[in-house]
RNA sequence: GGAGGUGUGGCAGAGCGGCCGAAUGCAUCCGCCUUGAAAGCGGAAGACGGGCAACCGUCCGGGGGUUCAAAUCCCUCCACCUCCGCCA
């Protein structure tokens, strides 16, 4: 939720976020009238209370038909009470529908623009040039017998897979290199439910417009998670934290879930895109006030870890467009993919300011130990569908994977080969 | 799955349907005392909403109900604890 402070003074900047991302302005003020109705209906039922409140009082002390008649008239006040209260309690309600219905500001430094309006910030590394036809990574992970997608298909469905082997290792190896990297830089290792309540699915954004990307439980009234984001955003929810010794980090080490409803047909080979998969998420608390720069370290760690990895990639600023509900900048971090030519996303950091920590009241101290809204941020450190990077960039003509320097001690191997 | 119990402020822990935003202890902060500290004494101190403010309202796990009036009575949900059963 947006601080309704800057709504009610300056509207005009709502208006324009919700056009920069492509959205209805018109929800601007349809949330101003209903803040204004809120506040009118309170006023009048905390009038009506507080004389009911007072009146009551004086029955207690009343005896025989004075307290007959100050019990009839004590009556109608419950009744007007009791109407005022619906009528606010219906009020808050449409105000909250509103507030929530709202995506979180956009940073004025964020492209405007649609999914294609990115900027690119930089490119690190160069393509490598290959002297044979490489292979995609679901061809070299059959060879290497460290992938199967068959079976996964057959146990789970399209989008499933088996990491089998070397593979399940690999996978370890770099998000042990990832919690490693987390834990020396002070995050916190966590590792945390993937089953949510539905107000911390809320409280994250996620239920909003991309409601049908998410698993539900029906019977239990639960949610998996699709980022341990989730999870480690609702820790300290209701919560009033201390920040003073600088933004409390976390790192999430959990499996994730989507279920990639409307991408029919896009990314169908391989693990790229699937609806379970493994990531390492930094999550950071931080005052509002130093959340661009916590920003900028996440993406900082991010590019650490891809430089480990030794691919090719570049970084980029998304647009406004492509924003999530919850954030109000994005940093993609994206690695050349030799088979496709393209960049594909490997990492993403969003500062979503103080949106989530409003809607689950994470708050922490200022100065004059006031309490105040705090911000959240999230970044990826590694993923499943890193080892597409690292497949495809590093194969040899031979049909073997030269491991990186940096993830050999984390897998005990230089080269992954062929079973025989 | 069945039976029972508990849920109050940062923590511990009282609380008769009205005098309860709530005793008391610990912790915290500010004075006094002291060379300094501890102890002792005195005082302050919750969160949220509305209002320029004075001030008003809400909050005793969540939601609903009874009542003129609910921390207190009733229903329901959730969490935790104990016992039984089941599964591993």
């Amino acid at each position: 939720m947006i601080d309704l402070k800057v709504l009610r003074e300056d509207p005009d900047t709502v208006r324009a976020s919700q056009r920069a991302r492509g959205e209805d302005p018109a929800t601007v003020d349809t949330l101003l009238s209903a803040d204004e109705r809120r506040r009118s209906v309170i006023s009048r039922a905390d009038t009506l209370r507080s004389e009911q409140k007072q009146f009551g009082k004086q029955v207690g002390k009343a005896r025989g038909e004075e307290r007959d008649a100050l019990l009839a008239k004590g009556k109608e006040l419950a009744a007007g009470v009791k109407a005022a209260e619906a009528e606010q309690a219906e009020a808050d309600q449409v105000l909250e529908d509103a507030h929530r219905a709202l995506p979180n500001l956009v940073d004025p430094a964020a492209p405007v623009g649609g999914e294609d309006d990115f900027v690119v910030l930089e490119h690190v590394g160069t393509p490598r040039t290959f002297d044979f036809t490489p292979l995609d990574h679901l061809d070299l992970g059959v060879k290497l017998g460290i992938l199967d997608m068959e079976r996964g298909a057959k146990v789970s469905g399209s989008r499933f897979y088996f990491l089998t082997g070397v593979g399940a290792q690999l996978q370890l190896a770099l998000l042990n290199m990832a919690a490693a990297q987390a834990t020396a830089a002070g995050f916190t290792l966590m590792i945390p439910p993937v089953l949510v309540r539905p107000e911390i699915m809320a409280g994250t954004g996620f239920l909003g417009a991309h409601a049908g990307e998410i698993y539900r439980l029906r019977d239990d009234d639960l949610y998996l998670v699709g980022t341990s984001e989730v999870a480690l955003a609702g820790y300290h929810a209701d919560e009033i934290l201390d920040l003073s010794a600088g933004p409390r980090r976390y790192a999430g080490w959990s499996s994730c879930f989507r279920r990639e409803a409307g991408s029919y047909g896009k990314d169908t080979r391989g693990i790229i895109r699937v609806h379970q998969f493994d990531k390492i998420e930094m999550f950071s608390y931080c005052k509002p006030e130093d959340a661009t720069a916590e920003h900028q370290r996440l993406l900082a760690w991010e590019k650490e870890m891809l430089a480990k990895i030794e691919v090719p990639y570049r970084v980029i600023d998304t647009a406004t467009g492509d924003l999530g509900t919850s954030a109000a900048r994005k940093f993609d971090c994206e690695a050349w993919v030799p088979t496709q030519e393209a960049y594909r996303e490997l990492t993403s950091t969003s500062n979503c300011t103080t949106f989530q920590a409003r809607r689950l009241s994470i708050r922490y101290r200022d100065d004059n130990g006031k309490p105040q809204v705090a911000a959240t941020l999230n970044g990826t450190l590694a993923t499943t569908r890193w080892i597409v990077a690292i497949l495809e960039n590093h194969q040899q003509a031979d049909g073997s994977v030269t491991v990186p320097e940096a993830l050999r001690p984390f897998l005990g191997l230089d080269t992954i080969r062929p079973a025989v």
